[in-house]
RNA sequence: GCUGAUGUGGCUCAAUUGGCAGAGCAGCUGAUUUGUAAUCAGCAGGUUAACGGUUCAAGUCCGUUCAUCAGCUCCA
């Protein structure tokens, strides 16, 4: 007999060879019922799997996200025998299970176009109504490449090669259709019940540009239709929280056919972009950093000598002032490094922490471009802290703690990626692994869950990364803490130690919010352009009920300006129902209803943006709230 | 840059097989003086992204360019 121990910690007792759907049923039928995949000593594996040692257990449903991926890997099949008996000559590559349904990539002659998804569609309805059940088979390395090299499976035969050596290479099954898989797959075609292909978009193969594009399909599928119903209802509603919907509708920025990707901000986009810049002067001054500015244009021979020549041109713009050549800048760093150089440091000076709200221009692709989150013009919120060695990890502790407060008072979730050094990069291997040690030890000692993410690192240095959601789900890169010691090597920055010689300073180029337009993207998308009241352009909106009330709206208003409140009145000659459909649509936290009432008692009605008519408040309670309210800069209106 | 899609007043969208470019909202003018999500009427607003081609006739068909959208690649 083996012991299985399940996810609550019971333990159960069974013969060898029985099989996760066996467990299953043995806890309820109910429960096999839903089981799509096993968790088995931490790996996934299929329902049929039979256990022959004492493990534990882990039933996946479709709520898990094991259980998703199975179902989902299990679609990108479906998609692929779909395409395969429409279009015989497809050759498939890859297809895996993603965050949100599945993609399988395929190289084809016939151009996919809207028409031929639904006929596909229709196809995988039709393929899961005939019954087919999933089954895996083990194949030696020999046999599967015959396999596949027979069928003409060029990317597939290659997919087997790259494969290693011990690697056991397993095919999943489902009528006349086959493909090479680890797994784990759901068992039965028949539990999809939904079926949806979402969009088309060209892929590289290997994702490297010089290869061929494939086409890739993108879907989802679902074991219930009310999901599938539910889920596309979820992305109509993330459509409305667009930043670049919401940031016309709000009128706080636009971008314009004669500057892709140079954004323009308008008087309310200002107000908040304002704010937040406030805010990050606060907390920078209050953590010990200085504030400088740098050029935006710089000689060449700067960029040269920094790296940026040789690693980072194609992104760079470049102009001619009298004869000599000059860059525009892609980063602030070089500039931080001749403010450094000005004079010489006593190691007492560090570490030196200069921050810069620097606004820099990079040649994104044109294809790369996306509202205010990937632009060709931003203002990155960067700081370079320059220190000895030994204060390499407490600063880097630091910064981590600055980025959580900072994403703290926005209420945001945020994941960590740990990017080490990329191919085309500048300095010893050496110095990379103890750049990347000190960022790893730091992140343990803060005890971060992060993501490795190989290769991804800036040409000078190792970075940890702080990225964040958008509406729909997708993350960009926001925070970045890099460490460098190759810049103060090609700019011989020095510092006089307690010894009286010359050292090297190490260098943290880091940013908090990233660029200050993306996260105002990301902000926009977060609050819906329901900001909160710190934020929100105009704070609190005076509606006068007729035109005899309109010097006493006027006096309420400018009571609350005295304070610091963005007050405003409505005094346009419509009806008092238009004029608050106006204010919730802009989203204006309070609103103010001023009468014959209210003129005479002095106390004032409130309406809030999220709650509606909330009663009669005084001036004076009125004025509390408000300066509790952006003081604390609270998310809540009451 | 690559693949696919899209481009019509400030915004949201119409315009049969190629046959007189239209509506709502916003704007302006006037009437209306309003009590918690749209008062009524009138006026104005367009070289249909740009350029070229086919045609008696192009918003519609073809080509080139630009921009936008979904991805790929890249990245804050």
């Amino acid at each position: 007999m083996i012991d299985i121990t399940l996810k609550d910690g019971t333990v159960k007792s069974y013969e060898p060879g029985i099989t996760v759907l066996e467990v299953a049923k043995d806890i309820s039928p109910g429960l096999a019922k839903v089981t799509l995949a096993g968790e088995l000593n931490g790996n996934l594996v299929d329902i049929c799997q039979p256990i022959s040692e004492d493990s534990t257990l882990n039933l996946l449903k479709f709520e898990d996200e094991g259980g998703k991926h199975a179902f989902w890997h299990t679609g990108s099949h479906l998609l692929a025998q779909a395409v395969k008996r429409l279009y015989p000559q497809a050759l498939l590559a890859i297809g895996p299970a993603i965050d949100r349904g599945f993609y399988y990539d395929i190289d084809m002659d016939v151009i996919v176009t809207p028409e031929i998804m639904e006929k596909i569609e229709k196809e995988m309805a039709k393929i899961v109504k005939e019954g087919f059940v999933i089954e895996r088979s083990e194949m030696s390395r020999s046999d599967a490449l015959a396999k596949v090299t027979k069928e003409g499976e060029i990317y597939k035969e290659e997919l087997i090669e790259n494969l290693p050596e011990d690697a056991i290479i397993s095919f999943y099954t489902q009528g006349e259709f086959s493909d090479l898989c680890a797994g784990p797959h759901i068992s039965d075609l028949k539990s999809i019940k939904a079926i949806k292909l979402m969009s088309l978009a060209g892929a590289y193969w290997h994702g490297d540009e010089k290869n061929k594009m494939l086409q890739r399909i993108y879907g989802i599928t679902f074991p219930k239709k009310s999901q599938l119903t539910d889920y596309l209802e979820l992305l109509e509603e993330a459509k409305k929280r667009d930043h670049r919907k919401l940031g016309k509708e709000l009128d706080l920025f636009s971008l314009h056919e004669e500057g892709p990707g140079f954004p323009f901000f308008h008087p309310k986009g200002m107000i908040i972009r304002n704010e937040l810049e406030n805010f990050w002067r606060e907390e920078h001054q209050r953590r010990g950093y200085e504030e400088i500015r740098t050029p935006m244009m710089l000689n060449s021979e700067l960029w040269k000598r920094s790296g940026h020549w040789d690693h980072y041109k194609e992104n760079m713009y470049f102009t001619e002032i009298d004869d000599c050549e000059y860059a525009i800048k892609p980063m602030n760093c070089p500039g931080g490094m001749l403010i450094y150089k000005r004079k010489g440091h006593s190691y007492r000076d560090l570490p030196l922490r200069m921050g810069e709200l620097g606004s820099v221009h990079r040649h994104e692709l044109h294809g790369a471009l996306h509202g205010l989150m990937r632009v060709r013009n931003f203002t990155q919120d960067d700081a370079h802290i320059f220190m000895t060695p030994d204060q390499i990890k407490e600063e880097v502790i630091k910064v981590i703690d600055l980025a959580d407060d900072v994403y703290k008072i926005f209420g945001f979730t945020y994941r960590v990626e740990l990017s080490t050094k990329p191919e085309n990069s500048i300095g010893s291997d050496e110095d990379w692994e103890t750049a990347t040690d000190a960022l790893r030890d730091a992140l343990v000692t803060k005890g971060i869950d992060y993501r490795l993410n190989p290769g991804d690192g800036a040409f000078y240095g190792p970075k940890i990364d702080f990225h964040l959601e958008d509406s729909l789900g997708r993350t960009w890169q926001c925070g970045t803490i890099q460490l460098d010691f190759q810049m103060p090597e090609l700019f011989d920055l020095n510092y006089i130690g307690s010894d009286g010689e010359k050292h090297r300073p190490a260098i943290i180029h880091r940013t908090i919010l990233g660029s200050i337009e993306r996260f105002f993207g990301i902000l926009i998308e977060h609050f819906g352009g329901k900001f909160p009241v710190w934020l929100a352009p105009i704070q609190v909106i005076v509606i006068p009920v007729a035109d005899v009330h309109h010097d006493f709206a006027q006096s309420v208003a400018n009571e609350l300006k005295e304070i610091g409140v963005r007050a405003s009145c409505d005094y346009r000659d419509e009806k008092l129902g238009y004029r608050i459909r106006d204010a919730q649509m802009q989203k204006i936290p309070y609103m103010l209803v001023v009468g014959d009432k209210e003129a005479e008692g002095g106390d004032l009605a409130l309406r809030m943006r999220d709650t509606g008519d909330t009663g009669l408040i005084s001036l004076d309670d009125l004025k509390e709230k408000l300066i509790e309210k952006i003081k604390t800069k609270s998310l809540t209106l009451d």
